[in-house]
DNA sequence: TCAAAAGTGTTGAGTCTACACCCATGT
DNA sequence: ACATGGGTGTAGACTCAACACTTTTGA
């Protein structure tokens, strides 16, 4: 009986007719607009990593920031050296939300991509845009219904919109689909809607929204970043209080803002308890 | 200026080297034991499906349906078309639930797997393991700790565990890692714990919990549905005022059952409410 | 008859929302 | 001084777990 080892030397992997594998990375980030007022906080803005494709295909179009991932990193870490590639930055939360694997999603051939979601500190200096390059933040929002959506990009004088709408692929699996011909590349507009879907639902109990924030943070902060992110405001008083449960004093206080200092937190490690 | 068409001629992704990619498949369905009374409603119990290899690498260990994604097919497809060929029957739930990308995760190569979730009704004749094949449904259960689980796996005679604790890897993702050598083959037995616990979250929130039973059904089936899964018994008094939002009834009723008869529910389409 | 499930009602504890109110700060 | 956010308190609405109780069935 043939062993495993003499199995494997036998086995050619390379001889396969197989498909490649990408990976997209949404990075998120909260971006804020100039104040009016020495005192106000200024309003804040979710914003996501675009680059603008100096290439074909899409040449001259906007894409998320991706590519092939290679022989000796992990899907993750591929999405991880991309994100590194294009801010200089490390990324905070890395989440997985999908896999792209539409037949002709890419004109180049067969080729899948496993989306991921990332979020990037505001206080971290992300250069994206700097550098030589055709990168930038672009401020995002979304106006969504029972089975449509829309997309709206702004940057500087740039801005575009994409629509999409619900349908139902395999077996009761929902995904999206661009409605007319998409401002962005590949099908990163419904990759882009599938994540901000994800992050939207786990802002509401208070999932990766500490990865906007620094690591000391006041409950305003934490606040704005719920709100910015679920598109729903609520009363400070009552915020405070449920917030509670997920964060615990440093001892620090906030200062020099024109009003009362605030206290600082931090993200309590969650035991879940029986 | 080089066009789209001539830069796409001059393309060939063969020339790439590259992962291949697989996608492994978490099938679970509802069974019950033997009713020891005429009247009483036999205990439920979650399963899953697993194939015994084979073939070369991981001969004779047990592990997750799945297989390469061919050509001509998306990544869904391919994990539909491994249910249909182990089980003759289509699943109504499907649904991705990462990737598996460690570099040494199989013996023959690079080789990504996409898994997916997918549940099986309990009323379809699933044709595991009858048809010439290895392939048989084990019941399963979970005994989850703060960063460590159990799963222990059922079927006749044969039963194993595996023990995994929780680590984390990349920017903050989790990931289980499997302590001791595995009865599992591959990675199967961090697929199963991944999957499992992303059904038994949704499940606390009505979920998936009516893609275990067929279209019309009573509460109390839901309601064990729900507790097989979360493993947390609720009283059905609570259980009938939760559930209905979620159900609208058919005016149809169940009966031969020993006791009352019930009024048959089925699924309420959901509309996102402002 | 009776065990078992179907189904309704109620009570008390806890949670959430809205709002009123006072505090501390930098310009 | 004062606008602005920091922070506490509270009344009324709502939600939820627990449990008592009645109904209906097939063997």
């Amino acid at each position: 009986m043939e062993s495993e080892k003499t199995y494997l030397e036998g086995y050619h992997i390379e001889s396969y007719d197989r498909p490649s594998v990408a990976t997209d990375v949404v990075v998120y980030t909260i971006r804020q607009d100039d104040s009016d007022s020495f005192r106000k906080d200024p309003q804040k803005k979710l914003s996501i990593l675009l680059i603008e494709r100096g290439e074909h295909p899409f040449k001259n179009k906007w894409a998320l920031p991706g590519g092939f991932v290679r022989m000796d990193e992990t899907v993750p870490e591929a999405a991880m050296r991309e994100v590194r590639e294009e801010t200089g930055v490390n990324p905070t939360a890395l989440v997985c939300n999908g896999v792209f694997s539409n037949l002709n999603r890419d004109p180049r051939g067969r080729i899948i991509s496993n989306a991921f979601t990332c979020i990037l500190k505001n206080d971290e200096k992300a250069t994206a845009g700097t550098d030589a390059s055709n990168a930038g933040w672009f401020d995002i929002s979304f106006a969504t219904d029972n089975d449509c959506c829309v997309i709206s990009f702004t940057k500087d004088d740039i801005t575009f919109e994409v629509k999409l709408t619900k349908s139902e692929s395999t077996a009761g699996m929902t995904n999206y689909s661009t409605v007319g011909e998409s401002p962005l590349a590949f099908d990163h507009a419904e990759i882009i809607l599938t994540s901000f879907l994800q992050l939207r639902e786990r802002a509401e109990s208070f999932g990766y929204i500490f990865d906007f924030l620094p690591s000391e943070f006041t409950l305003a902060e934490l606040q704005r970043v719920q709100e910015t992110l679920t598109g729903r405001v609520s009363a400070a008083a009552n915020f405070r209080r449920k917030a509670s449960e997920y964060v615990e004093e440093t001892g620090n206080m906030s200062g020099g803002a024109g009003h009362r200092p605030a206290m600082l937190y931090r993200k309590k490690v969650q035991k879940d308890a029986e």
